[in-house]
DNA sequence: TTGTAAGCGTTATCAT
DNA sequence: ATGATAACGCTTACAA
């Protein structure tokens, strides 16, 4: 049942090698009577050209990969579904890799990076280390949401700006007591939320919470983190969550509570998963351009795999994606005067 | 910049090229000053050996490959995780491709099924014959979630059994008139759902509706048919949607002719996503075990592909998962007699 | 234990 | 236009 290759069909056709890969691929002109009876040989056999001997010649996978921590909700999902969607438009193949936190991870991305042409890094999956051995390999590398390594290219949506103008207005509304839910030693972004917090509190002319409670971005640490935050201050108005999860988990601890949302006290989340509107009241939060990130990521990889020929290093991309506030409910505002900031 | 190969180490090394596949493959024994010399040559060079070097000469890819139609949702996101984490297990390499309904797909798949040694097929991505083309190409395939070809290996989780029991739950509350919201034609496991719901009805004596209310598995589409629903009969007191999507839109249609979810109007859903429990009232629905799918079809593909080169084909697999019926508030049960069934 | 050499299935360079 | 033939980077008999 083993497939047919090259030289049966040479063989079927009475042809060299050479000449059927010339017809197979069009890529030199081949005489009439032959290609006839080559492309009948090969119809005939039903013969598929093999990808391994094919990259090996060629020299290249033709395909791209992504690394991310876990599959479970809905951002890492949208950053793959734009870059599986650019790549396969530049003809490449998509291999990913979930490190869901195992500690082999170190390697299987060196496995991963030995099977594509180039690898996209989403988050902290990856050690330093491994991302520069990977590229020194010969692998373009591009990085989203996570601490730039080297010269590598990144990519990242806007954190700062966009906290700053959530967190402002919150304090349109008349919140001065505020906490921020997250943890900003874990992710640049995390990191980058909490000082534009931060800062909206400062040109107010208020004085911020001396630091976040800590809360990984998870529902069931969200909702702890929530009832911390609760307990510790009663005149507690408003939780500024450094993403939806954790805003979920402050949902039911307010429940818990007996306090509405939004009247008594103003929940934001950070990212628009698809869950947010549902919620009732529906959740005020920063909409990221998740699959926009995907894309740009298999883009800029396409770019660098063939420009890879040409000397001349172009210098490494620094994009940043813009965000946009999605004003609904759970800040206070009334349904009516909600819609979309830019 | 070009990667070192194994004549690199061998020469730095002062060996054969046979000695340095052993030493890093460890698959026979090599005397302990050569080894100890190799094992420095590869250190020292940065030796990876090329995954597609190794392959042709192993035949085998060392991966498989997962076809559906679109990242978007839950539901696929889930099978793919699981199928991911399995087949890491067995140290496979995962390639993914979403056909996202474009019309290319059939050459997409047909160049997919080159990269692999074993496919997963999920809901009507691909057409028989092209299945069948990828099987006879010595590609073993299974199918989740589609009708069946020839004697490929299917999974799917069972339907029929929950679908009664789901709709005699709503019978024992008292509804009689009940609408079903879906497209049984499109899918299989949809006519199945469909199947139940009607014979639950003849087993309580009571005449099911002549035809389901055709509605594609979104949420745009579920309130179009929701509102159709509600529009032809008034008495209608549930609905019985095939998926929690349509459901979604259900919610939508029923708040917007002002009907109380639950009291005054039952709805069900299907798939039990995660936002089915975040919404208000939460939703009752059936759990699908979508992550142990994948994990069933990476250990089958797995299985098959060792067994290849045994003769006697092993009969098709025919998994059939068990669903849970998960009774929360929107089918009209208080909060505290809701549950979970088996 | 170690090395030589024959594949594995292509592409691409050279002659012809 | 066509055909030899040399890579491409590895694994694995087969010899020694």
């Amino acid at each position: 049942v083993a497939s047919p290759t090259i030289h049966d069909v040479a063989r079927a056709a009475g042809v060299s090698i050479a000449t059927v890969s010339r017809v197979q691929r069009g890529s030199a002109p081949v005489g009439d009577d032959r290609r006839l009876r080559v492309e009948a040989a090969i119809a005939e056999l039903r013969y598929t050209p093999s990808r391994l001997g094919r990259s090996l010649a060629e020299r290249r996978h033709a395909a791209l990969g992504i690394v991310f921590p876990d599959l479970s909700g809905p951002y890492f999902s949208e950053v793959i579904r734009g870059f599986e969607a650019e790549a396969a438009e530049a003809k490449h193949g998509v291999l990913i890799l979930s490190t869901h936190g195992r500690q082999a991870a170190t390697d299987l991305v060196r496995d991963l990076s030995a099977r594509v042409d180039g690898l996209l890094v989403l988050g902290r999956t990856v050690p330093d280390a491994v991302i520069d051995q990977v590229r020194r390999g010969g692998v373009p590398v591009v990085l989203i949401a996570r601490p730039q390594v080297g010269d590598a290219d990144t990519i990242r949506a806007e954190n700062r700006r966009a906290a700053a103008r959530l967190a402002q207005h919150l304090i349109e509304h008349g919140h001065r007591d505020m906490a921020f839910l997250g943890d900003p030693g874990s992710s640049p972004d995390g990191a980058e939320r909490w000082t534009g917090f931060v800062r909206a509190h400062r040109r107010a002319g208020l004085t911020p919470p001396a630091q976040p409670i800590p809360s990984l971005y998870r529902e069931q640490e969200g909702y702890a983190a929530a009832r911390a935050a609760l307990s510790v201050s009663s005149r507690l108005t408003s939780l500024f969550c450094a993403n939806d999860e954790i805003a979920l988990g402050a949902y039911a601890a307010a429940q818990e509570a007996g306090l509405a949302i939004g009247p008594e006290l103003a929940i934001s989340g950070w990212d628009d998963i698809p869950l947010a509107r549902h919620l009732s009241p529906p959740l005020t939060t920063v909409h990221q351009p998740m699959r926009e990130l995907g894309v740009r990521g298999a883009r800029i990889l396409t770019q660098r795999i063939t420009d890879q020929g040409s000397d001349g290093a172009a210098s490494p991309v620094r994009a940043v994606l813009t965000t946009r506030l999605v004003i609904r409910a759970s800040c206070g505002c009334s349904p009516s005067e909600g819609g979309t900031a830019r």
